[in-house]
DNA sequence: ACCTTATTTGCATCTCATGCGAACTGCCAA
DNA sequence: TTGGCAGTTCGCATGAGATGCAAATAAGGT
């Protein structure tokens, strides 16, 4: 996503309002790689403005990925995880820790695929891929 | 997963009992090929044995899955997804609709992965590698 | 400074999923 | 075949994650 400053351009741009609660959020989001959940960054934001609600938490993060800002997945931990970058990367998660890292993967596009049934073949029209590494981060790998 | 046949022997020699709701669901699993939540299995199961309990469909799923006879992915569309598909796959999902699909892809192994910050590079042991590829299935690419 | 319009917030609500316990039943053993 | 233990079913309560709603508040153009 974009930096706060010129997050803050683009919400003026469109007409939306840039408060402290959203400018505090564009900035625990920048550079952000810990792929928090609402949650997560709620507890976060509210350490440094206490008094921030849940819900405006969700409302900026829902506000930012319809702006394209963010990227939002389920990972199966239960909760949804943003990640700010929204270039082409996949996820590499800790099925102990529930740790997610970016990772860049070449050949994508390259990939052969097949279903079984050869009478859907070609006829669905790939618009993303994304991939799941799943395993163990180094800290779960040396602690079990 | 097994047949239903199997099924029933492996339950009895783990100490668990074959009850007629659960033979319905080994049923209606096998060769299931429509990924069910475990409402939509609900509703099939009620279907052909009113008064079946939501609360037994999850528990039986629960089990299965247990015993790797299931695989059970979150897709982002709200509920989990089941699939009696345990060997090496992957899906293709329908954004308009939510319809998934098996698809068999070569290469995964051969995947050129880095990471930004190389210091963590290799030091990921990864299990396993899910990708799911999101687009128009052919009914709804015609219907838009 | 004012006023319109968007935002924040707290609470209610909704969905998906699991915990719990009483009643029930599969199935092994006698 | 029957008895009885142990595993199951089922309904209700509970919990997590997320969103709807409306009153109070505040941003920011004029």
């Amino acid at each position: 996503m974009r930096t706060p400053a010129e997050l803050t351009t683009a919400f003026r741009s469109l007409g939306l309002k840039v408060t402290p609660q959203r400018q505090l959020l564009f900035r625990l989001l920048h550079d952000n790689t810990s792929h928090p959940t609402a949650e997560a960054l709620f507890e976060v934001a509210s350490a440094q403005m206490p008094g921030i609600s849940l819900r405006t938490v969700y409302q900026t993060l829902t506000d930012l990925a319809g702006m394209g800002e963010l990227q939002s997945f389920a990972f199966g931990g239960g909760a949804i995880r943003f990640d700010p970058n929204v270039g082409p990367h996949h996820h590499q998660v800790c099925v102990s820790c529930d740790e997610i890292a970016d990772v860049y993967v070449d050949g994508v596009d390259q990939l052969n695929v097949s279903l079984r049934n050869e009478s859907e073949a070609h006829s669905f029209a790939v618009a993303s891929t994304d991939i799941v590494f799943r395993g163990r981060c180094v800290r779960c790998a040396h602690t079990v």
